[in-house]
DNA sequence: ACAATACGGTTGCATTTGCAACAGAAAGAG
DNA sequence: CTCTTTCTGTTGCAAATGCAACCGTATTGT
């Protein structure tokens, strides 16, 4: 597992712990590696969580499919991303999505109730891992509101130059990669995609903004 | 203050903290209150926010309005709800929404800062809090996951459904009144009132479902 | 190298949605 | 009680959306 290291100290969970401790808490908070091929479930809905869920490597969508088969993305987590932290008290309940790997990806689970209780071990960063954590679901909670208002536009257009205005503001740049191609895309701001190309072409028309494959650029 | 001591006591704030010890707190927390009338702004969208509000009295509105005065609510606070969670981390930048009072109101600030730190008067339930506030951002993120699973729905109709489903299991049966009046429900579904309108009373005349005023029954 | 698959754009069409305007009922103010 | 305002449902219509189907181009696997 500390092939990872340098993935770990770089997520919001352990920043500000230094890398020898990072190795000696992965012991003491439960930590097990899972590794997953491209296409495969990483967590069902329905099921209890338990685990804080942090990702090493790969990348894996947060998504969810109604009774006719209709996807829809809630988010993507990316190396160094975190699930689950939503689940963290005990009372939460069972997943409301699947959690889903769209590359070959490796994943870290730390058990919860051993993140939220001293442990006996030295572990002097504990208290600090768990304000991290205490942050980092603040942040997911903006994250989540961010992602409402594209939703709550009510026309495609609006959501796309929602979405995109803000991952501009994100790469602090007219220019940049988005993580999604168009089905995804589609998938994420819960519109069709024959529609959404066709707004896309047509907003690149009125020269709002030009693309090539997954790179946008506003103008 | 104190007169609001009762309703303190049952939020999840201060869940299993001893009815003297959260009079005590109050000042240690640097408590203070803010009443407001029908209509009236609480917080605006783009200021700066370093307290935690908790609703004592009344129903305020989280929501947003664009250039072209789309309203559209992205949740409600009812008396003992709490607001600005999201918002804890210091470099959390500025409010992304409005925060409007829909009835006369008492809200009391909390500062964050003196929450998060550990105090040097005897709070022995500070640590306690501190827990309960870690509990209700990670239950309200699954709030707005539950919320994203509404928007995410293609028709108007889906989208009453799948908000009135969960209406129906918040309360334990297929009868239950919303918070919301008309206009309020489309803004926070994101459609157009006539056309939810006129759904409702297509799906109330297929026997899907009955209604009067804000008082629905699923059948 | 070849076949199979994934991806993005395009088209036509039925349906849905948003919008504006109107009307009756209910609630609230004076 | 009357007048005003708010709330809800209704209608007509233009525009947007979802859907299915198709095509050419990359990409992938063997």
């Amino acid at each position: 597992m500390n092939k990872y290291l340098s993935v770990l100290k770089r997520t919001r969970m352990f920043a500000g712990v230094r890398d020898e401790e990072i190795a000696s808490m992965l012991a003491c908070l439960g930590a097990r590696l899972y590794t997953c091929k491209k296409g495969e479930y990483v967590l069902r809905q329905g099921e209890g969580l338990g685990d804080i869920l942090i990702l090493v490597e790969g990348k894996l969508h947060i998504q969810r499919e109604d009774y006719w088969g209709n996807r829809s993305i809630l988010g993507q987590i990316a190396e160094g991303g975190m699930f689950g932290e939503a689940y963290v008290a005990p009372e939460s309940g069972v997943l409301l999505n699947d959690v889903i790997a769209v590359e070959d990806s490796a994943v870290m689970f730390f058990d919860v109730k051993k993140i939220m209780t001293a442990c006996s071990c030295a572990c002097r960063f504990h208290a600090l891992v768990v304000q991290n954590l205490f942050f980092a679901i603040s942040e997911k909670n903006r994250q989540l509101v961010r992602k409402l208002g594209h939703m709550s536009r009510r026309s495609t257009r609006e959501k796309l130059l929602s979405y995109l205005s803000e991952e501009a503001g994100k790469h602090n740049s007219a220019s940049f990669t988005i993580p999604f191609n168009r089905q995804q895309l589609a998938d994420f701001l819960s519109v069709d995609r024959s529609a959404m190309s066709k707004e896309l072409c047509k907003m690149r028309d009125e020269g709002l903004l030009c693309f090539e494959k997954n790179r946008f650029k506003l103008l």
